[in-house]
DNA sequence: AGTGATTTATACAGTTCTATATAAAATATT
DNA sequence: AATATTTTATATAGAACTGTATAAATCACT
């Protein structure tokens, strides 16, 4: 990928997550990315279609590290849920943290045919479903209403530390969500 | 309160809502809500007034019902938080729910100098605090811990269901609240 | 019916935004 | 060095948005 297509897909990211996407104009992405709009639009058909690969961007950058992070730690399926969320806090205060992409573009696009809004529902439906399947590997009974819980504790937290950084929020989530896996996980089958 | 005033901050609290805050542009609240940009700008000085009253508006409606329903409910004060979910699933699962606004706004306007973006970053501390009085009234030791757990829950919960409307999120996010609550009732002082 | 306040209709100034056109400058390739 | 590609600089079309000006129309009240 150009150079110049990255640098613009990370000031992008940042901007987006910093100003709101809509408050964000391309004119203020391109100064900031040190190019003009010329070069934005020769990479990217629309702005839609660069809000669109910086959040497939950010979406993959999260799934691909956790996963790396929960198959080096451990084999054990119960112990990756309970590693899940000391790794999403790791993520979540690591200092290159741009946040959730897809729970701030939902609320941007509420409309249901926007291309943006389904792409982020699509992101958080994945989410939920990775989840789900680390908790069926633990021979969870209802793997799919814990994994609904954990997400909600999940995207909770990214926005209430997103509302206020430093929060604590994450904390106390984690906190919840071990009570949540371990009252599960004496349930299995 | 003027009925045109009224009138425009229900059609501009629907469509913030529907359709986010920054796509909705004044000429259509005024075209929806049967008036004048004239008579907008006689009640409003400016939209991010307007938006600010949406906001307090949506908030004061909500903490008032909520309050109504819990005191009238019960008097013990570890039922009123075990009815807590209840009632904030009726609401949220009633027919004229517009969302609850302060989760939206603090994504549209990230700044926290922006006007919008503190008072919708106050109402969800007050809300929280809310939660925080009831477990401290049923004698929960880290009632402020709870609090943030279940706001957490809530939080996520509302943002699941409007990201696709009939998730059946709250319905998890209940039997969570009840795991977390019955938890910490144990441990009261 | 007549007076005063409210509301509408319409136009528009001024800004901001997306997206494109055109030509010059810089960079890479042969 | 000459050619081809990429990038910049600048201007601008065209739409959308906030907020205001002005005059006509409607309404409330006496």
């Amino acid at each position: 990928m150009s150079l110049l297509k990255s640098k613009i897909l990370v000031v992008a990211s940042d901007l987006f997550q910093t100003r709101g996407i809509n408050s964000t104009g391309v004119d203020t992405i391109v100064a900031v990315a040190g190019t003009t709009k010329m070069t934005l639009y020769k990479y990217f058909r629309s702005k839609e279609d660069l809000i669109l690969e910086v959040l497939e961007k950010g979406h993959q950058d999260f799934q691909n590290w956790l996963n790396d992070k929960l198959t080096s730690s451990t084999k054990k399926p119960s112990e990756k849920l309970q590693k899940l969320f000391d790794f999403i806090e790791e993520w979540v205060t690591s200092p290159n943290f741009r946040g959730m992409g897809f729970i701030k573009a939902s609320a941007e696009f509420p409309n249901e045919e926007n291309p943006v809004h389904q792409l982020s529902s699509e992101q958080s439906r994945q989410f939920r479903q990775y989840i789900s399947s680390l908790a069926s590997e633990a021979n969870i009974q209802d793997a799919d209403g814990l994994a609904l819980q954990l997400s909600l504790l999940f995207e909770g937290a990214v926005q209430a530390e997103q509302m206020k950084r430093g929060s604590g929020a994450m904390k106390y989530a984690k906190k919840a969500a071990k009570i949540l896996i371990d009252g599960a996980l004496t349930h299995t089958v």
